[in-house]
DNA sequence: ATCAGTTTTAACGCAATTTTTACGCGCCCC
DNA sequence: GGGGCGCGTAAAAATTGCGTTAAAACTGAT
């Protein structure tokens, strides 16, 4: 199979990824043949793949650019494999799957107890390989703080992930209720919501027409989160259909 | 509750360590000599196990008290393990080590990809085993982290890896329900946890509408952790909602 | 069987929250 | 000018949720 050396995008003419920018891993052999084999599978499946064939490039690749994900044989030429794990877990957090020829028992803890988060024996199938990286990117994302769900507007700071409301710096108490309205206020950021649609949303269906809630809730609000509550900037009111939350 | 006579009293025979405080483990196995020889081997690390012979006792086991990690072998005589891994994914977060004989590659797949952590074939070595839970337990304390897993906030300090909680320079000891309780704080430290979610977590998913548990385990922690228990520092109430662990 | 440590259950006072009620203001239209 | 009407504010009333304590039930070890 030709295929010119400057190109690293090597997955062009095999089945194309869906996602060009997956994941990256980082890919530690210093056999060729595997090297090349790894970046087929891998590549073709959606990943990003960053090759290295020594313990110090590994080491200067991953901190050039973070890999998610780094796959490393153990039997480099220059550093041991131990001393790698060792110096990334000093500062990097993704996983590190070692893939070893050797398979001596000791081995596997000593790696697995330098912080490696699994340990696979040559020969092994692509399949295995390509679970046991869903398993640890899986676990990457969920160790991470994933999503940022924050609001802000004129000093006004909504934190959905720790349900925490900030007024400048100043942390401010909201009630459940309080809250949910405020929240719902921030999903529609911008656009008008009706008095109904709000009352169905926070106090449930059977609520629909007690439009006083209404009153006296966003009263509440303004006070603790508007400077000047009687001039509501970000609380606003649409006379005879409902409230609206402003947005840069 | 009815709990048949032959499950009256299968592991008090063996007369392992004398404190035995360590993570619970839930061993599914239903061939009783594998079982007898992990009980040994775990108990002695300061483990504490938990067995189950099938995959109806083991999702019983599991949500009456709810374990810290599940060693699951798939070769059980009533129901498919990979049923068990998803009816425990549905409600648990806790590590999942799949341990089995038949070593084919698509049952290791099915096995990872429906929830399971790791993959051991039999036979394996104990060292293994151990090493693997380690990495498991480690990933479960939050931090991906090689180094020591410790949370401290404002004169506490939680050491996961020890199982120890300091308050100011002096430990306090904890009842395993009040430990699970505040690690499962400090795993979400900063982020409001429903009172759902810790009863979840905590006491199983039969238990999810005891909130009075939360109360009086909360006044318990209070009591041993925070200097002034009536103006929580910590340990602090998210009023209806649940709650939540100061951070920074 | 007994005992200490732990978990579950129950009860009660208090605090926070929600709901209800009342009142004042500006506006438009008769 | 007066009477609805929609809106904002305040405070009382009702409800719910929380913290605390103590006793009862349970568990594992001696």
């Amino acid at each position: 199979m030709f295929r010119p050396a400057k190109f690293h995008s090597t997955h062009n003419r095999e089945a194309p990824p869906k996602h060009v920018d997956g994941p990256q891993l980082l890919v530690v052999e210093d056999e060729p043949e595997i090297r090349r084999f790894l970046r087929a599978s891998l590549g073709s499946h959606g990943y990003r793949v960053v090759e290295a064939e020594s313990g110090a490039e590994a080491l200067r690749r991953s901190s050039e650019s973070p890999p998610d994900l780094v796959l490393l044989d153990l039997g480099l030429p220059d550093i041991d494999g131990l001393e790698v794990i060792r110096q990334m877990r000093a500062w990097m957090t993704a996983p590190i799957i070692v893939v070893s020829a050797r398979g001596r028992e000791a081995e596997k803890v000593c790696a697995l107890d330098a912080g490696a988060d699994d340990y696979l024996t040559k020969p092994f199938g692509v399949e295995e390989l390509l679970a046991r990286i869903r398993v640890a990117l899986r676990h990457a994302a969920g160790g991470t703080e994933a999503g940022e769900s924050v609001f802000a507007v004129d000093g006004l700071r909504v934190d959905q992930a720790r349900r925490q409301v900030f007024v400048g710096d100043k942390e401010v108490h909201l009630t459940p209720i309080e809250y949910r309205l405020l929240t719902t206020l921030v999903k529609h950021a911008g656009k008008v919501i009706t008095h109904r649609q709000l009352l169905k949303e926070v106090w449930g269906p059977g609520s629909v027409f007690e439009t006083h809630y209404l009153r006296v809730y966003m009263a509440h609000l303004r006070r603790k989160i508007e400077p000047e509550p009687a001039r509501p900037r970000v609380l606003l009111t649409e006379p005879g259909i409902g409230y609206r939350l402003a947005s840069d």
